[in-house]
DNA sequence: CCAAAGAATGATATAAGGTATCATTCGATA
DNA sequence: TATCGAATGATACCTTATATCATTCTTTGG
């Protein structure tokens, strides 16, 4: 387990890398999603780096730093949810299988897995037969997280 | 294949049967998802249903008759594109597997299949390890159709 | 047949998510 | 240090969605 420092840190020697800058906005907006450790939607990112980081961000420029972090692979955005994530995989240098996000109905909390390959093989064959073909093999999955179905039942 | 008047008649008969109504205005939508065969969101129902039905229906009314064509599985929310779609097999009466929706990113057609039962038992496994549960096993992925992907080769 | 109760629908206001556009500021580089 | 492009701010507006209260329609019992 990496503290949100390090995780910055690598983050931003990324950037660095791919020629890109970690301003000190989409470094707050990138540190947010990391110690919340929940989905956020922009406009709770913008809450949260006023109240904890003190520091004012207009929604536009939010949306706009998560369209960054996501092309910097640093970020995902959950369509189901319209809400972002910190990538979990950040300090990590090899490659992953496509991420498969698991997002609790009542929480919010989300978990990001990496399901068995030929699980996905098989699903895009089916998807292939018809004919469609798959854009993105990264699912949402809606479910209910340990704590949360635990009080639910 | 069905004409659409045979599925609002198949169900209407199945509205019956479990105690509610289908009145003008809720066949009125139901009819504007299966003509149009794609995704619609309210406000694009409201719009089709004045144009081609003539039938002026305050956005409010579209929202509380989708909830209700859902509660009687007559439609689905496809929640990654905050769109609505008619479920493919009212005229069923047979079980089904749980539905897929494959959902073109460009073109918003929406395929909906069932896949091999075992491939989402193996998901739902995985789900499970990671402390989850599956709340829904309807996944709904990103896709280009045949069409669409043609195209943008 | 009529009144009352409950379901369905309408009208209005407003919240929340998101984008388009133009202005301004910051920062590297010549 | 002047300048050019990237980053950010400000403003307006669009789409999706919900809350709330009013009105109309439809049964159904008397």
């Amino acid at each position: 387990m990496n503290t949100v420092q390090e995780i910055i840190d690598h983050a931003e020697n990324s950037c660095k890398t791919r020629g890109s800058k970690l301003t000190s906005k989409r470094k707050c907006v990138l540190s947010a999603l990391l110690q919340s450790n929940k989905a956020m939607s922009a406009y709770e990112l913008v809450d949260y780096c006023k109240q904890v980081y003190d520091k004012t961000l207009p929604p536009m420029s939010v949306y706009r730093i998560l369209d960054f972090l996501q092309e910097e692979h640093l970020a995902h955005k959950l369509n189901m949810a319209n809400k972002y994530i910190a990538c979990s995989h950040i300090t990590c240098s090899h490659g992953h299988g496509v991420p498969q996000f698991l997002i609790c109905n009542n929480c919010q909390q989300v978990k990001e897995i990496s399901v068995n390959e030929s699980t996905i093989d098989t699903l895009k064959h089916d998807i292939e037969q018809a004919g469609f073909q798959m854009a993105s093999p990264r699912l949402e999955i809606n479910c209910l997280c340990g704590p949360c179905s635990d009080k639910a039942s």
